[in-house]
DNA sequence: AACGTTCATCGTATATCGACGATAGACGAT
DNA sequence: ATCGTCTATCGTCGATATACGATGAACGTT
């Protein structure tokens, strides 16, 4: 899965670059942020908590859940009636070691 | 325009959320990533270049090239015929800086 | 002057997003 | 069994994104 970081270089292109532009898509929604901050002040929230502090309808705020969790920045287990949502601390650490590398090689790399 | 960066955290919300956002949201297209790499390596390319390198449409090159300028991702300078971008390695950085910030806050409030 | 190059913009078509209300399923409480 | 709560999903609607070709402006070249 993960190819050397050289061959980065050879296809830059649309594989990882694909699969960091689906990730910031899912980040880049001023909702969707406050939704993972209020996640980390919490161990584990309902939708309904969310729906209480965002000021959104509740399928709205459903769906903005589903697309962290398809995005694998939120984890997701049922309980009884509640669906417990669950920020992953690594997944985002990922992808902020993605756009550090991406800026990275975007600055190491200078023409002269 | 700067606020201090404590002020992040009064006012965590809609402000801060939706500028991030924003510019997540520029960088949240393959092609978009594409380009930012491909100018990362010249010290400034013209709208065709790119489009040589892409395998897009001009338009399409110089609307995803628009998008990364009003993001302020990229300059702009107008040459003679030719349209010259480049790179803002600083601005760059500072979207790097703020996902760091963004993850941070999100790991560091842990509850328990 | 006529032509080629480069680019931004316009118009268009399609797809996706974002928001909502309505609804139905699952579950606890009465 | 009935009611209330919590949630996911469906359908819809307007707005936005993405891609393209066509066009015209600006400029250099012949």
């Amino acid at each position: 899965m993960n190819v050397s970081p050289s061959a980065d270089f050879n296809e830059c292109g649309s594989a990882s670059a694909k699969a960091l532009a689906a990730k910031l898509a899912a980040l880049s929604h001023p909702a969707r942020i406050e939704i993972l901050k209020h996640l980390s002040g919490n161990r584990a929230c309902c939708c309904k908590d969310v729906v209480q502090q965002l000021d959104l309808a509740q399928s709205t705020v459903s769906q903005h859940l589903k697309v962290l969790v398809e995005a694998g920045l939120v984890r997701f287990s049922a309980e009884r009636q509640r669906s417990l949502y669950e920020i992953d601390r690594e997944a985002l650490a990922g992808i902020s070691a993605s756009v550090a590398g991406l800026v990275d090689t975007c600055c190491s790399s200078r023409p002269t």
